[in-house]
RNA sequence: GCGCCCGUAGCUCAGUUGGAUAGAGCGUUUGGCUACGAACCAAAAGGUCGCACGUUCGAGUCGUGCCGGGCGCACCA
């Protein structure tokens, strides 16, 4: 066989992209090997069989037996020109969960990074024609909130209405950030402090007396302040599901129903985990070298853990639970909705029921992401199971050197590391607002000085802009599993690979545009696309801005938001080359001057609907 | 002890699933503003891809073993 052409499938017979451009295949190598035959041969042969792709690609070698795909010039940019990235949407439901509302303490860098991670993400996901509900779990139960809740009671002496009056400021959670840590550092060696502790948590549970209203108004006043500066960087939710409402509503009862009959969790009698409800080691992780540590699911006292609840929430969000919550709207946040425990009079859109979902957690979480998992499995919800993704991230933690900056102190131990966890019980991190205020400080500085004419309420819009592309940009351009070592200067920095650099692009492209005064995209003709593209400069440039699609695509599948970042900021690189060298309006030959028009057009539009997708605005001037 | 992640230029990071001469940004040195705004561009210097075997036409990428660093492994969430 194959004594002549070939006839094993290959890919660059009807290439999916042909955005991809002009590319080298190394088939003749891989071919080579199967066919038994020299690649050069086999190369000679594709180009012989092969040659004329689409009517717009041909095939040819390259001197040390690659093949390479040339595409038509004028064909090809011919093509683009009616081009939508208008996609039709699927019909599956996608949930995008965040958790990282700790209604204890203000938002801190740590949240920005699982905020800006999965909003993006949830912005690629809808590019991609998918229907998306984003929803952030609401610890509003736990320990955490009882730290500050016996710190206001106890330590404080603060009453209720006190308390209700300082959670009225808008910095609310900078106060309880401070607090938090104060009641946190009591603990080792202040037994009172924890008698405190203890009692607070047993009030909250039983959602009963002062203690417990002041859990309420205290995790309320907190998610508030979480969504206000979320809300500055572009990112909102849908649903807001809380603990409370898990408990209170009895979420947890079904699924235990459910795990016991099925036998996903036993009984044990003996041992450490005697009087507990435990899933065995096996379902969840490799017991062959002999570690058989079981996770406890219900405690011995007969209360449930979070991995418990956990499973019945995930239960929930696939619809599998049987059970739902009852919404409503959330005051002075247009468009959220939260869980109650009791039947509301609004019509409230139908939550849950997904067909795939997203947990956005960092990757610390993963051994409880695999417990969940193993849950679904144990339930024979296999289906659940294959479309539960732990969309996983690294911390951020400090440098060092920023650490010095903020005039926190590090121990011997601590300055030898290559970088410091963030900890808010130590109250060791920087606040997202206080980041967020600095950047645009830094940029109004930037505006002004170039814009001194311009009126001040503009000028900070502009910087708050710039600010936003500047944050979003930094906390995407790192990989998802690579640790972040915060480092202030690094992310105040406007210049080089940065959200400013790529805003820089958009911005002067659109001053082009303006300044031509054409409003539409001008009609060329073949020929002179041919023409004018002979230039490799210009090529190459169109060639960059049409991947725009594809780019945000191929992140979009391997689950990489860094990658459509990384591409805005090539892209941006592109632009730059050719606003030096190509000027557009100066430019004598009126057909020549019609095709960069067409360009910086074709450009301005590729760039700001990546922009769009990455949630970084384009400001009116820089 | 077990599991997961990382180790690439002085620093911070990419590397499109095994392909061509390993790339960016910062920093350093040098050159470019009568503006489509220099938040920019051009050029130079800078690499034993932690180490060693292995797999194959081909390894930064896959396998095994070391070395170094980080994070998990609760009746906390």
């Amino acid at each position: 066989m194959a004594s002549q052409g070939i006839d094993v499938p290959i890919q660059i017979e009807q290439p999916k992209e042909p955005a991809f451009g002009e590319l080298a295949l190394p088939v003749a190598f891989q071919l080579a090997r199967q066919l038994k035959k020299p690649p050069r041969t086999i190369a000679q042969e594709l180009v012989d069989g092969v040659g004329g792709i689409a009517g717009i690609a041909a095939l040819e070698i390259a001197g040390n037996g690659y093949i390479n795909v040339r595409l038509d010039r004028a064909s090809y940019a011919s093509s683009l020109a009616g081009e939508s990235s208008q996609r039709a949407e699927l019909p599956a439901k996608v949930v995008v969960e965040h958790t990282n509302i700790n209604p204890n303490k203000a938002a801190h860098i740590g949240h920005l990074r699982n905020a800006i991670l999965g909003d993006t993400f949830v912005r690629m996901l809808r590019a991609g024609g998918h229907s998306v509900e984003v929803q952030n779990y609401i610890d509003n139960t736990g320990v955490q909130v009882a730290d500050v809740v016996a710190g206001f009671h106890f330590l404080e002496k603060k009453t209720l209405d006190e308390v209700a009056g300082l959670a009225r400021q808008p910095r609310f959670d900078y106060l309880c950030w401070d607090l938090y840590a104060r009641i946190s550092s009591m603990y080792p060696d202040d037994p009172q402090a924890k008698a405190w502790r203890t009692e607070t948590l047993h009030a909250i549970e039983g959602d009963d007396g002062v203690l417990a209203e002041m859990g309420h108004l205290v995790s309320s006043a907190i998610v508030a302040c979480h969504l206000r500066t979320m809300a500055r960087l572009g990112i909102s939710y849908d649903v807001l599901p809380r603990e409370s409402e898990i408990l209170h509503l009895k979420f947890w009862a079904s699924a235990f129903e459910q795990l016991k009959e099925r036998k996903a969790i036993y009984f044990e009698n003996e041992g450490k985990n005697a009087g507990c409800w435990v899933m065995p080691a096996e379902a969840f992780r490799d017991t062959s070298s002999g570690d058989d540590d079981s996770k406890v699911i219900v405690r011995s006292n007969g209360t449930v853990t979070y991995v418990g609840k956990d499973i019945a929430y995930q239960m929930w969000k696939f619809g599998l639970l049987g059970k739902d919550f009852f919404y409503r709207k959330l005051d002075g946040f247009p468009g959220v909705w939260v869980t109650t425990g009791k039947p509301q009079d609004e019509a409230a859109p139908s939550f849950g029921g997904a067909s795939r979902v997203y947990n956005v957690i960092d990757s610390r979480q993963s051994y409880l992401q695999d417990v969940v998992v193993a849950g679904l499995r144990a339930l024979h919800f296999d289906e659940a199971a294959k479309n539960s993704v732990h969309f996983s991230y690294e911390m951020v933690a400090l440098s060092p050197r920023t650490c010095v900056e903020l005039g926190i102190e590090l121990s011997a131990e601590d300055k030898q590391r290559p970088y410091v966890e963030v900890s808010g019980r130590k109250g060791l991190g920087v606040k997202a607002d206080d980041l967020l205020d600095k950047l645009i400080e830094t940029a109004l500085r930037e505006v002004t000085s170039r814009h001194e004419e311009a009126p001040e309420a503009e000028r900070r819009g502009v910087a708050i802009q710039i600010a936003t592309g500047a944050l979003r940009y930094f906390m995407l351009k790192f990989t998802r599993n690579t640790v972040i070592a915060f480092d202030l200067q690094e992310a105040l920095s406007f210049e080089g690979e940065t959200g400013p650099y790529v805003q820089y692009a958009a911005v002067r492209a659109r001053s082009i545009l303006r300044k031509t005064g054409e409003t539409r995209q001008p009609a060329i003709p073949p020929e002179t696309f041919a023409k004018v593209l002979a230039d490799e400069g210009l090529w190459q440039f169109l060639l960059a801005a049409s991947r725009a699609d594809f780019a945000v695509m191929k992140a979009l599948e391997a689950g990489e938001p860094s990658h459509a970042a990384r591409y805005a900021f090539q892209l941006a690189q592109a632009f730059s080359v050719f606003y030096h060298d190509y000027p557009v309006i100066a430019e004598p030959d009126a057909v020549r001057k019609h095709v960069l028009i067409w360009l910086t057009r074709y450009f301005s539009s590729r760039l700001e609907w990546t922009l769009n997708v990455l949630g970084i605005p384009v400001p009116l001037y820089m």
